[in-house]
DNA sequence: TAAAAATACTCCATAGGTATTTTAT
DNA sequence: ATAAAATACCTATGGAGTATTTTTA
């Protein structure tokens, strides 16, 4: 579970889309595709379901997701607290 | 900023010690002072001062401390709720 | 001096890229 | 037919290792 893989798994959830968010995050959709595969792997549940056209967070990514942003938001604040 | 970053960072305040450290995190003692100056340079301080025998954390590094645990937390937290 | 950290490399695991195929409208 | 994700494969960045030097109690 790294920082990049949580920015691009809320950038999914957020996008409901591959593409678009690898787009926002400034890499190709395939190097995001295999984070969230990572990612995926690591946890031991899938995290959306691609449903063509519109890619929407399982009950695991739903749980996820809270605790992804709260990582994400503590580590801007550790960068702007020094 | 990254999570193994962290993981050393909280580790060498911890045991006073680059090397003690490294030895409890299972990396070799110039990998992790690499990631420490990685760091370093990230933040834009220095986050220990170097005093041989005693490395302890500098105000910067004293300010990061319950930022990086409370990332680390969430990390644990995270990888536990699905 | 003797310990601990820094430096200087080397290596390799993996993040990220390109090209293409598969899948579901 | 087409748009989006998956797969296959390649590249290169950087995390980690070994050997060595520097530093300071």
């Amino acid at each position: 579970m790294e920082m990049h893989q949580l920015r691009y798994f809320v950038a999914v959830a957020e996008e409901g889309s591959f593409s678009r968010a690898a787009e926002g995050m400034h890499v190709a959709q395939p190097s995001l595709s295999q984070q969230m595969q990572k990612l995926e792997a690591e946890v031991r549940h899938s995290l959306f379901d691609r449903l063509s056209r519109r890619v929407t967070p399982t009950e695991a990514g739903r749980q996820l997701l809270p605790y992804a942003r709260r990582i994400l938001s503590g580590r801007l604040d550790a960068q702007r607290c020094v």
